[in-house]
DNA sequence: AAGCTTGCGTACGCTGTCGTACAGACAAGT
DNA sequence: ACTTGTCTGTACGACAGCGTACGCAAGCTT
């Protein structure tokens, strides 16, 4: 039902975003109206820390982060969000809020919805929430990767497996990214990434120049990450067929 | 609606689990028959990582933990479930299974219903439904919470912080647990903990005696555990306040 | 009572990461 | 062309936690 033709076909646009390309055009049809599209920039701030969100966000080039600010000011990021998802899943779970922020990492478009749009919508498609409720469990699956990754892997594994979620996110092999935003991101110090990037780029696998990271060979990078990488995206994969076997 | 006075009933003992309790009289009445009362022993495993499974769980008195293993056979624990909360969260988010166990480390009583009798129940009861939401996201906030944590706080915190999680769910101040098992599930060495948890004895917080923790002074361990402890903690009873406000 | 198993305490060197400080290189604006 | 701000590289001491090894004591078994 959805071909790759669709895809690529302009009119088919919204289906650059998977969830929404796992929607009928029956479906498509009623969220459309309320759906707008979008320009994300870098660094923008989706949602705050505490406050309800005012919109569903549905990436499609953009590629968001969501970040746990600690007491003392450190951050760690626990989830990335790009064409794979929806940043606000937090609507459907509870209405409410989150105690997190949602950071713009790649400036790229999408589209968004209002949230009691999003909620009305949701309740009226029993379509849409089963596909949501399989991505909270995706979402459910980063988190928990995430969390055992912090506490068991190196720096050097963890960065090579957080420039593949970009990777896998994005269309070039261009990684458009700071050692800052990459250190505020792992929750590790600036330096730390400089040494691991060095250690990549010394192996051939990465070139940086200042902010601009070009992945070289992407096998080498799989194989210097941990496992985390290949069961989270497994498990994404695996749940994603499953939206489209409805 | 759910006075204290039928929590102590025992014709009413299904409320002592906190979701179970936030349905009206007559949800549990269509919930009762598939609903059988469960004896919980010690490092029984509820569900294996990668198997979908068989039940949801629902505690009264046991706690139950989530384990993420990795490749090299080291474990985290992602999620603490005691009768705040419910096991088999992924029946309702997809149907099939997480990859993580699911092992009991408190023995206790509690209910379980089959996971297809589960599916139907929630999908002809819309209350339920947004109970295991709100849950869903009390979930992701502890997921979150322990990700962080395992990358900025020391294991004297989280030590601090795992001893408050089971105390929260217990009716007295013992726990029953061996460092080893603290260790499995803070991910980090015996010897750890072992360290950590005399530091929480000469200071009179605790006392240890082989697999028996007593807790001797509740806020001083609150005082010594991170931030982790109290932001989860508040994030889960405004989502529980929510549930008996609808 | 003796032996075995389980749980806890101690010790020591090693390594990854941190905190901090500073220097060089590139980019953009005046 | 020059300055300023941003990004990256380097250095070094400090230390939390790891891996490993061993000893001891409490409880259970026979």
């Amino acid at each position: 039902m959805n071909t790759s033709a669709h895809i690529d076909n302009t009119a088919f646009i919204h289906q650059q975003n998977h969830l929404l390309a796992a929607m009928s055009e029956n479906e498509w049809h009623q969220w459309e109206p309320d759906m707008e599209p979008v320009d994300f920039s870098l660094n923008e701030v989706l949602y705050e820390s505490g406050k309800t969100p005012a919109y569903m966000y549905f990436p499609t080039t953009a590629i968001v982060s969501l970040l746990y600010m600690t007491l003392s000011g450190a951050s760690s990021e626990v989830a990335v969000i790009g064409n794979d998802g929806v940043v606000g899943l937090s609507l459907l779970l509870s209405g409410s809020n989150t105690p997190n922020q949602a950071l713009v990492q790649t400036a790229g478009k999408g589209y968004r919805m209002r949230a009691q749009a999003a909620k009305n919508a949701i309740h009226r498609d029993g379509a849409m929430l089963n596909i949501l409720l399989r991505y909270s469990q995706a979402m459910i699956t980063q988190m928990t990767q995430t969390a055992v990754c912090n506490r068991h892997h190196s720096i050097d594994q963890q960065l090579s497996r957080r420039l593949l979620l970009s990777l896998d996110r994005l269309s070039s092999n261009e990684i458009l990214m700071t050692q800052e935003m990459l250190s505020n991101m792992l929750g590790v110090r600036r330096e730390s990434v400089t040494d691991a990037a060095l250690k990549l780029q010394e192996a051939g696998i990465i070139s940086y120049k200042r902010g601009i990271i070009t992945v070289l060979d992407r096998e080498a990078l799989e194989g210097r990450s941990c496992e985390c990488y290949a069961t989270a995206k497994n498990e994404q994969v695996r749940l994603q067929k499953m939206m489209f076997n409805d």
